[in-house]
DNA sequence: CTGTTAGCGCATTCAT
DNA sequence: ATGAATGCGCTAACAG
């Protein structure tokens, strides 16, 4: 009989008599309902695939903290890719989420990414939410920070500071790193996708707010977003004939590598240089200077991220929105004045 | 026709020609098939359920990319579960896993785990590996580290650089905690599941062995694994009358906490105090002074967790097989000579 | 509100 | 080697 059917699937009109019957014969025959005949039926799974470079990285496993436990809640499951900013994994991973039927994606597109293979995903049906990187010209919510004004800010704290001479490390992938080195850093706000593209601009409006033309030469990439990278992109920097007073890292990792760099050329921080690095890692209070940083509110980022997907599961149609939550600057003591000339 | 599906799913027996043909025919149509419904029939849904403390942890985060890259090369996909260290959370991950039909289950109990809730599921049929910690009378493969022989030789070290006053911090939930307070340490190790108890009992023998009675107000707990609880734990420690002159925290969390208080109190690593910290995390490097550390190789340990539940899930009747990997004491700056009397 | 019927998309019999 | 028929466990649509 179906009555006993929609009791336990929790559908169609029941009475109370036949439900509590129902539950009470269930639970001594113990039967367990098979979610898969019933994904097969409704068509949803209850899962979303979650798309990141590497679970390993701090920011990483944080937003997928966020999304977990917000899924949860939701009677969601959460299923994991690691791409390693590979745009072909990243593709299969995609890929195999949806021929897996998951009720939607979260994905954290690498550098460069081509709008295209998402759009396709998109407009057969499987709802997307960007997380951390923001693809213009595309049809998905993003959650993320204003990347522009987080490293606008960062650098305004160190032009208060009195330094003028900044050195950014970032971790851009090499095929987008030209573009990085145009004269006056013009245009790197359109790298697709690319964060580090974003805090760059910051980065050059800030100076050239202050009437401080930006140098290319102050800007390095190591070409991955490993510490070894960060540790001779840092060392290039401080090999220049007038090495950058402080130093602006862009995420957590490529702080570490500033830090050892720094280290390992016989230089204290902050007395030779200063840091501001990115992201609150769990080591940055630990670690000597205790690191200034700009924090991100990271796990509410992936909750929102899976928020914003459960209502496009849920049908949702408005035009994308693109959610910027705020960051802080958190004063700790790697910032000091620039070392005189000597 | 029956040859298309056997074609497409690849079993039976088809013709090479009608093989090629169906493939094209497939192609051109933009098959794709319903894995779902396969599910269904097959039973085996290709996912693996991953319980864990917390995601956010660079252990556990660690220990997901080993098992997320063997999974991908399997065919398998990885649904994870935070469990927060609580018993509750980790049986309700681990019953909706198994209604969701993954094949099988990788899980790192909580400490203080009744063995019978596991025994359940697996005598109902679904393969579980335990991963790290380790369950004595639950038929379960585990893949983890010898605890008790990674203590004992960090405190050997200590030992050897002429320490006599160790003090160990360990993360213990508190209804277990007691039992880590009996003098002498007698019975650490039979802690259900608890890699601090055998830890602590490697730490116990060695000292036992050098012909020093083990203190039980050495070795103190701050109820949980998080920072402040280190840092807290420390403090005690360091206030005692005979403080310590070197410090063994269990876990990479617990580190950051003791290093910390060490700052905190006004004191110099390794000049005032000596720690050995366990997990070799990416900041341990970084930090003042580089930490030594024992390093597990985590992302090994996740990727032989999946092996053993692949085979497991092939059907594996062996009896169960507590694989355990190798530890590398990581020597850095964080270890001296004891503080003279003063 | 409840019982009956049909069918989701595939894998597996059984024939041929 | 292939085609036809059956059923996995459930939900949806319809009748009563």
């Amino acid at each position: 009989m179906a009555t006993a059917a929609r009791a336990l699937g929790g559908y169609g009109s029941v009475s109370a008599a036949a439900k509590e019957r129902v539950a009470q014969a269930a639970k001594t025959l113990g039967y367990r309902p098979n979610v898969v005949a019933r994904s097969m039926i409704t068509g949803r799974t209850n899962a979303i695939g979650v798309v990141l470079a590497d679970i390993e990285n701090a920011f990483f496993s944080s937003a997928v903290r966020g999304i977990a436990d917000a899924a949860r809640a939701a009677g969601q499951h959460v299923i994991l890719a690691n791409t390693d900013e590979d745009i072909e994994k990243e593709h299969a991973a995609i890929r195999v989420f949806v021929e897996r039927r998951v009720d939607g994606l979260i994905v954290c597109p690498t550098d460069g990414t081509d709008r295209t293979y998402l759009r396709g995903i998109i407009e057969q049906g499987t709802p997307v939410v960007l997380l951390d990187r923001r693809i213009r010209g595309l049809r998905a919510d993003s959650v993320g920070i204003d990347n522009h004004r987080a490293a606008y800010e960062a650098t305004r704290y160190l032009l208060a500071a009195g330094h003028e001479r900044i050195g950014v490390v970032t971790g851009t992938a090499s095929d987008v790193e030209a573009a990085l080195h145009r004269p006056g850093l013009v245009g790197v706000e359109n790298l697709v996708g690319m964060t580090g593209g974003e805090r760059t601009a910051g980065y050059r409006d800030a100076l050239l707010q202050a009437g401080i033309e930006p140098r290319v030469d102050y800007v390095v990439s190591g070409g991955g977003y490993r510490r070894e990278d960060a540790v001779a992109a840092t060392k290039e920097l401080m090999a220049l004939e007038e090495p950058p007073t402080a130093i602006l890292p862009l995420d957590s990792i490529l702080s570490l590598g500033v830090l050892q760099a720094v280290r390992e050329l016989g230089l204290r921080c902050p007395r030779d240089v200063s840091v501001v690095g990115f992201d609150d890692a769990e080591w940055t209070e630990t670690v000597t200077p205790p690191l200034t940083v700009v924090a991100q509110p990271v796990q509410e980022i992936g909750a929102r991220a899976l928020q914003r997907l459960l209502s496009r599961i849920d049908g949702s149609r408005q035009r994308p929105v693109h959610e910027t939550l705020e960051t802080t600057l958190v004063e700790r003591e790697s910032v000091g004045p620039p070392l005189s000339e000597g």
